[in-house]
DNA sequence: GCCGTTTTCGGCCCGACTGTTTTCAGTCG
């Protein structure tokens, strides 16, 4: 079983278990346990199988381990089971829908025997769910347009498609004059590869007529709701964005709290908790009885919030970098001090890159002069190898002619290098599909799997394995195969893979496109604690595609990476060295 | 069900908005 699937299960229950009202606390463990999870890049059950000790894991105790070790040995889940004994499995789709929690759910099994989303939408259809009490029509149209919705697009957006969507968004907020300032918050901010909706948070004086002019927006298809702080809307694309408006001096404490991740701000907040503090949207407190009953703003004393510095160190920390906003260890390190994370300015080189050789849509001249103007000082064109016939693929005889064009384009120029390199196919066998008297020729040697992504995973691995130890490859590119929303990685194990890439000196890719960012970030993270270099490259398959550079250093910075675990991040003389070491 | 520079028992983050409501539960982030 793997570590997805497992924690899927695991916040089944949860869901399951709050609908039967069991202890909210207890139900919070089991959400806890299925984050650190679904987070953990190496495969619990290999973890397992090597004796390793889960309790170990944040969120885990005795019995949750218990509990994992009983799903990976059997496949069944008995707490699971119980809970099945008692309420329909299937409630855990009706929670999905908006305005469907726990209590509603249960409310629909009892009342009208509605366990399925299918079900659910012929009663709201027929009328019979307004006349339940504690909901109406209001809510039944909200269901039914819930399951429109989810039929719609159930997934994320990427980032990049969601960077497309909010801009314009945030460009017609600013023409307001009554915004002071903006930003956009939440996941968005932490650069997280998908996003579920949009943050946004506004500084205003006077918030109404700020909220009208948000859901005045041209792209709103319908507005959820607008109270004098709060909003939500849905966009015609199905995107929806959150905004909340709140006065200057919260702004600090407003943009920590809405950037998140949730994980993030329980943990801080139990720490100022334990500091007699009390942290919320509008600032730093001082906690007090008084302002245990809903009072706003709180009645103690107010002790910062106008910037997120102020935030952090009301409990003693450096300000953290919103991409490290996970709990994975954050809170902790900002104790002592934060890495520097990876920026763009550090890139000097792109090291995947194709061209109208293969299946790219530039020529070399092309992609080497957009290279230049980005500020590169090498770049490295890495076209297919001939197995991938349907690319245009080179065999060695065309990689040879095409070194010819290469070398006419440098002898034009001096402001930048072009590295010979070629992204080839590791074989079915784990062999290459390049002769090693032609890779000698390579500057750079990228390999990577395109072909019979199903293999068992034992020999997936051995595969890979054998690909990273012939002598000359330098990366292992795009390693777990995986498009996002579209695809699932190869199955293989990549724990094995990344201490072999560390013993024979390969990199691995981080590859930059945003709908592959793989490795994903906790594996990036793996790899930086084995001493694993990572190469971040574009794999542009024409000029527009090098501006996704930012992406794969997005992706790498939430790994904690900084320039020094990266290999293009070297100048030029350096980065030959290091190519150079390895020999056939 | 987890966790521990007050604790191995008794805690566990904070606030807004809506709908269906005569004062608030449920949901959401």
């Amino acid at each position: 079983m793997e570590n997805g699937e497992l924690a899927r299960l695991l916040a089944d229950v949860g869901v399951l278990l709050e609908i039967t009202g069991a202890n909210p606390f207890r139900v919070r463990a089991y959400e806890n346990a299925a984050r650190t999870v679904d987070d953990h890049p190496v495969p619990l059950k290999d973890m397992l199988a090597g004796g390793a000790d889960l309790t170990a894991l944040p969120g885990i105790g005795k019995d949750m381990a218990g509990h994992i070790r009983e799903a990976i040995e059997t496949g069944r889940l008995t707490v699971l089971e119980e809970l099945k004994r008692k309420v329909p499995y299937t409630l855990v789709g009706l929670v999905r829908l908006p305005g469907v929690g726990p209590k509603r759910a249960r409310k629909l099994w009892e009342a009208l025997g509605v366990a399925t989303l299918e079900e659910l939408e012929v009663a709201a259809a027929a009328g019979r769910i307004e006349q339940l009490e504690g909901f109406g029509k209001k809510t039944q149209a909200r269901i039914l347009e819930g399951i429109a919705t989810l039929k719609r697009r159930g997934d994320r957006f990427g980032i990049a498609d969601a960077d497309q969507l909010v801009a314009p968004l945030v460009a017609h907020l600013r023409r307001h004059p009554g915004v002071d300032r903006i930003e956009v918050a939440g996941s968005y901010r932490r650069r997280l590869e998908t996003v579920g909706d949009i943050d946004i948070l506004v500084i205003a004086a006077d918030p109404g007529p700020v909220m009208q002019h948000f859901t005045s927006y041209g792209r709103v298809r319908r507005t959820e709701m607008a109270g004098p702080t709060r909003g939500t809307v849905v966009l015609d694309s199905g995107l929806q964005v959150d905004l909340r408006i709140l006065p200057p001096e919260s702004y600090g404490a407003a943009l920590q709290y809405f950037t998140g991740s949730k994980a993030h701000n329980v943990k801080l907040r139990k720490r100022a908790v334990a500091r007699g503090l009390s942290i919320s949207e509008y600032g730093v407190f001082e906690a007090s009885e008084a302002t245990a009953e809903a009072e706003r703003p709180p009645a103690g004393r107010r002790l910062g919030g106008a910037t997120e510095e102020d935030v952090y160190a009301a409990v003693g920390l450096h300000w953290i970098p919103p991409e490290l906003r996970e709990d994975r260890g954050e809170i902790e390190a900002a104790e002592r001090g934060l890495p520097k994370l990876l920026t763009t300015d550090d890139m000097r080189g792109d090291l995947q890159m194709h061209t109208t050789w293969s299946d790219g849509k530039h020529s070399i001249h092309q992609m080497v002069d957009a290279c230049a103007k980005r500020g590169y000082q090498y770049c490295a064109i890495t076209d297919h190898s001939k197995t991938l016939a349907m690319t245009g693929g080179l065999d060695a005889q065309a990689l040879r002619e095409q070194w010819r064009e290469m070398d006419e384009v440098m002898a034009r120029r001096s402001d930048i290098r072009l590295l010979r390199s070629l992204e080839i196919d590791i074989l079915r066998d784990g062999s290459l599909d390049l002769d090693d008297e032609t890779i000698a020729g390579l500057d750079l040697v990228l390999v990577s799997i395109h072909t019979l992504l199903d293999l068992p995973p034992a020999q997936q691995t051995r595969r890979i394995l054998k690909a990273i130890e012939h002598p000359a490859v330098h990366v292992l590119a795009h390693p777990t195969g995986r498009l996002i929303n579209r695809r699932e990685p190869y199955a293989f194990d990549l724990d094995e893979v990344l201490h072999s890439a560390k013993q024979h000196d390969v990199a691995l890719e981080l590859n930059a496109h945003p709908q592959r960012l793989d490795l994903r970030d906790t594996q990036a993270m793996l790899a930086r604690e084995l001493g694993v270099r990572i190469v971040i490259d574009t794999d542009a398959h024409q000029v527009q595609e090098l501006e996704l550079m930012r992406y794969g250093v997005e992706q790498a910075r939430r790994a904690w990476l900084e320039p020094k675990h990266v290999l293009n991040t070297q100048p030029l003389t350096k980065l030959l060295r290091q190519l150079g070491k390895k020999k056939l």
